[in-house]
DNA sequence: CTTTTTGTTCTATCAATATGGAACAATAAA
DNA sequence: TTTATTGTTCCATATTGATAGAACAAAAAG
């Protein structure tokens, strides 16, 4: 798991892309969730999915420029990009994070 | 030519298809070019695409609630739902029409 | 060293969606 | 009435992307 992750700069991140990681059910539930916990690993969103799959949803947001994996130990720490992204386009986060669930529910 | 086009009340205008709708490179042009234009109809922005996928698209974003069709005569004017979508989402919109081309060139 | 935990990568499959041709419908114009 | 314009609907195809099992890799613990 040696996974040197490429995290895009923030003039690397783009508009499309990163409006279709964010449009997605499961990838939406993920940035609500980390949203709310501030910084979770992977294991800890998983909601009965397989490991294969999250990993895959965590890529796609990765490579958005939408979170950020930190390495510690065994466990990849991952937390939202707010700062940037806010920088790159201004109020965008912002009103999709208003939408989040206030209580997320445990099948999210 | 019936079309007795169905647009979803601000109430029931949900993010995620909202995000769906746009996050389409052929439907963000469409975006931008009505956002500059205020209204258009759908041969106006065939940028040599079939009309079949034109009007596909058209459709997505009506559902969606992000455009407005009137008909008149034989002709569908469309516009922007932007202070409908500016009330639902406020600022969404507006960070994601920041983004567009100020000059949109002719091939988008 | 062996086992456990965590997450990736590989691969195949399946579902959703975009594309585009053809026929059709409606209005307007000739 | 015939023709042209506009856009929809139907349909088949192609493409994209999500799902998920299996094997693998790395680190930590026993």
């Amino acid at each position: 798991m040696a996974a040197l992750y490429h995290h895009p700069a923030p003039e690397d991140i783009t508009l499309l892309p990163l409006l279709r990681a964010i449009a997605d059910p499961v990838r939406l539930g993920i940035i609500c969730h980390l949203h709310s916990l501030k910084e979770a690993n992977c294991t800890t969103l998983l909601r009965g999915r397989p490991k294969s799959s999250m990993s895959h949803h965590f890529q796609v947001l990765r490579e958005a420029g939408i979170l950020q994996t930190r390495v510690e130990g065994v466990q990849h720490r991952n937390t939202l990009r707010l700062d940037v992204l806010e920088n790159r386009f201004p109020g965008l986060m912002v009103s999709i994070l208003r939408e989040c669930p206030t209580n997320l529910p445990e099948d999210s």
